[in-house]
DNA sequence: TCCACTCGCACATTTGAACTGC
DNA sequence: AGCAGTTCAAATGTGCGAGTGG
C-alpha cells in the first residue's frame, strides 16, 4: 500500500501534460521508491545531520532516490489505450514509440549501467478478433530473454541526467536464432519492457557484492508483438506520429473529409487506412474498443491481481502470480573492449562521452545545469543522446582474460549468447525464494555462458495460481550451462566504430546478467510494482 | 478457407561524405 | 589550411499488399 502511494507519486511527478516530458523538477519529486525488502537503513541512506560531509550527501543519492520519467508519456498512453502493437520482423524492428526516459536523482559522479529487458506480461497468446484483442490460448515458450544495454553504459549520473536516455535503437525480432542481439519475442504475445538501472562498481562493472539496482516499469509501455498490424487505430497512430511513416499520411481534402466522418478521435486518416476500411467493412462497422483495455479477460486478470495486491501492506507479502515454467533467458547485448591495463569490465563500445565534443565532462557538472523544466524547453537539452550502436558479441574471449575477477573463473565462454533463466513479468517475491532443479532450455535456447556458482533465477511452474516463486541457483553444473560453439561471424553494423568490434560477453557481464535476475527484478503487473527499487547482494560471486 | 508470416516495394528520414565558400 | 555550412547519395526505417505455407 505504501509502495503503491510512492509509486504513483513517482509516476505523477514526471507526468507530462503533453507529448513532451513532464515539467516536474527533482525538487518536486516525491519520496523515493521503497527499497527492496531486506534493505538496511544504511543502504537507504541516513538523513545527513548538521555538518554532514560530502560522503553523507552522496549517501543521500542512493539508487532508491533515482527517479525515472517516461518521455512522451501521453503518446504512450494513446497507444496504450488503443492497445499498443509492436511489429517484429526477422531482421529486427524498432519500437515506436521509442523508449526514452528522463532520469533524475542519480549521484552525478557515480557510474550507472542502464539496460532494458522485455518480459512476457502474461502467459497468454492473443488474437485480434472483432476489433479487439482476445486470449487465444496459452503462450508459446518464452523466447530467450535478452537485455539491451544502453550503449552509453556505464556512464556517470551526470551523463544520464543531462539529457534524455534513448533506447530507440532497440530492435525486436521474432527470429529465434537472431545473431544481432535483438530482443526476441513471440508474435501475438503481450510483453512489458522494463528499465533497469544498475550502479556500476569501482571497476565499471556490476554484479559484485552489494551492487545496487532499481527497476522501473511503465505499464503504458506494454504491447502485443505482431508481424503485421492488427488494429487500424494503431496503424493510424504510428503513421501519424512516426516520421518514417510520413509517406503513408493522407493529406488531400477528400481523405480528411472522410476521416472526420469516420472518427472524431483520430481526425487524420491515411489513404491506406481508408483502403483498409473499405476492403474490410467489418473493421469499420465494429465499434472501436481499446483492444487492450477491451480485452476482457486480460483486464479481468489485471483487476484481480490489483485487488489482491492492494490488500497487502508489505512488498514481501505480495501474492505470487501464476506463471507456467517460462524459462526466459538473458543476453547482455553490448560491445566490450578491454582497456590496456584495466582489469575490469569496460564497456567502451560507447564513445567516451567525456571525449565527445558535445559532451559535458564530469568536471563540468558543477556548472549549474539548467533546471529541469528549462532542460525540457531547451532544444539542445532535449535532444536525444547521441545515437550509438550497441554492439554484439562475437568471437571468443581471450581479450577479456584480464578482466577483474576473471582470473578465478574458468576460461571465458565462446558463445556470443548467454542464457540464463528470466522470470516473467510477475510478482515480487524475494522472500520466498526456493531452489528448484535447473531445467535446460530447448535446443535452440541452450546457448549459455559458463557462470558457475552464480545465482540464477527462474519461475517455478508448480506454484498454484497467484504464486510464482523465483529461485536462486547457486550452482549450475557445467553440463547445464554448456554453451554452443562460437556463433557465425556477424556482419558489422553500420556506423560501428572501428575499434568497436563485437566481443564475447565478459564474465562480468555474464555475472551481471545472472545478478540481475537473481535479484528479483521481476515485478508485479500491478501498480505497486510499477516502480521498484532494490539493492541486492550476491554471494559467492566469483567463487570459482 | 483462414490467418500468421515473409518479402519486395515505395516513400520517408537519417547519416556521413563530398563539396563550397569564407 | 582550417572551419562552417550546404548538398547529395546511401543507408535505414516504415507500412502496404501480394504471395506463401501451415
Amino acid at each position: 500500500m505504501l509502495q503503491d502511494k510512492g509509486l504513483s507519486e513517482s509516476e505523477e511527478a514526471f507526468r507530462a501534460p503533453g507529448p513532451a516530458l513532464g515539467e516536474a523538477s527533482a525538487a518536486n519529486a516525491p519520496e523515493p521508491a521503497l527499497a527492496a525488502p531486506g534493505l538496511s537503513g544504511a543502504a537507504l541512506g541516513s538523513p545527513p545531520g548538521p555538518g554532514a560531509d560530502v560522503a553523507a550527501a552522496a549517501a543521500e543519492q542512493t539508487i532508491e532516490n533515482i527517479k525515472v520519467g517516461l518521455h512522451e508519456k501521453e503518446l504512450w498512453k494513446k497507444f496504450h489505450e488503443a492497445g499498443t502493437e509492436m511489429i517484429i520482423t526477422k531482421a529486427g524492428r524498432r519500437m515506436f514509440p521509442s523508449y526514452k526516459v528522463k532520469v533524475t536523482g542519480m549521484n552525478p559522479k557515480t557510474k550507472y549501467i542502464l539496460l532494458i529487458d522485455i518480459v512476457p506480461a502474461d502467459d497468454h497468446r492473443y488474437k485480434f478478433c472483432d476489433n479487439k484483442w482476445m486470449v487465444a490460448g496459452k503462450a508459446e515458450p518464452a523466447m530467450p530473454g535478452r537485455l539491451y544495454v544502453h550503449p552509453d553504459s556505464p556512464a556517470t549520473g551526470a551523463h544520464w541526467m543531462r539529457q534524455l536516455v534513448s533506447f530507440q535503437k532497440l530492435k525486436l525480432t521474432n527470429n529465434h536464432l537472431d545473431p544481432f542481439g535483438h530482443i526476441i519475442l513471440n508474435s501475438m504475445h503481450k510483453y512489458q519492457p522494463r528499465l533497469h538501472i544498475v550502479k556500476a562498481d569501482e571497476n565499471n562493472a556490476f554484479g559484485s557484492k552489494n551492487t545496487a539496482f532499481c527497476t522501473h516499469v511503465f505499464p503504458e509501455t506494454s504491447f502485443i508483438s505482431v508481424t503485421s498490424y492488427q488494429n487500424h487505430k494503431i496503424t493510424q497512430l504510428k503513421i501519424e506520429n512516426n516520421p518514417f511513416a510520413k509517406g503513408f499520411r493522407g493529406s488531400d481534402d477528400s481523405d480528411l473529409r472522410v476521416a472526420r466522418l469516420q472518427s472524431k478521435e483520430y481526425p487524420v486518416i491515411s489513404k491506406s487506412i481508408m483502403r483498409q476500411r473499405l476492403i474490410s467493412p467489418q473493421l469499420s462497422a465494429t465499434p472501436d474498443v481499446g483492444p487492450l483495455l477491451g480485452t476482457h479477460q486480460a483486464l479481468q486478470h489485471y483487476q484481480h491481481e490489483n485487488g489482491a495486491h492492494s490488500q497487502l501492506a508489505e512488498p514481501q507479502d505480495l501474492p505470487l502470480s501464476t506463471f507456467p515454467a517460462q524459462r526466459d533467458s538473458s543476453l547482455f547485448y553490448h560491445c566490450l573492449k578491454r582497456r590496456d591495463g584495466a582489469r575490469h569490465l569496460d564497456l567502451p563500445c560507447k564513445r567516451s562521452y567525456l571525449e565527445a565534443p558535445s559532451s559535458v565532462g564530469e568536471d563540468h557538472y558543477f556548472r549549474s545545469p539548467p533546471p529541469y523544466d528549462q532542460q525540457m524547453l531547451s532544444p539542445s537539452y532535449c535532444s536525444e543522446v547521441t545515437p550509438r550502436e550497441a554492439c554484439m558479441y562475437s568471437g571468443s574471449g581471450p581479450e577479456i582474460a584480464g578482466v577483474s575477477g576473471v582470473d578465478d573463473l574458468p576460461p571465458p565462454p565462446l558463445s556470443c549468447n548467454m542464457w540464463t533463466s528470466v522470470s516473467p513479468y510477475t510478482s515480487y517475491s524475494v522472500q520466498t525464494m526456493e531452489t528448484v532443479p535447473y531445467q535446460p532450455f530447448p535446443t535452440h535456447f541452450t546457448a549459455t555462458t559458463m557462470m558457475p556458482r552464480l545465482p540464477t533465477l527462474s519461475a517455478q511452474s508448480s506454484q498454484p495460481p497467484g504464486n510464482a516463486h523465483f529461485s536462486v541457483y547457486n550452482q549450475l553444473s557445467q553440463s547445464q550451462v554448456r554453451e554452443r560453439g562460437p556463433s557465425a561471424s556477424f556482419p558489422r553494423e553500420r556506423g560501428l566504430p572501428p575499434g568497436c568490434e563485437r566481443k564475447p560477453p565478459s564474465p562480468h557481464l555474464n555475472a551481471a546478467n545472472e545478478f540481475l535476475y537473481s535479484q528479483t527484478f521481476s515485478l508485479s503487473r500491478e501498480s505497486s510494482l510499477q516502480y521498484h527499487s532494490g539493492m541486492g547482494t550476491v554471494e559467492n560471486w566469483t567463487d570459482g
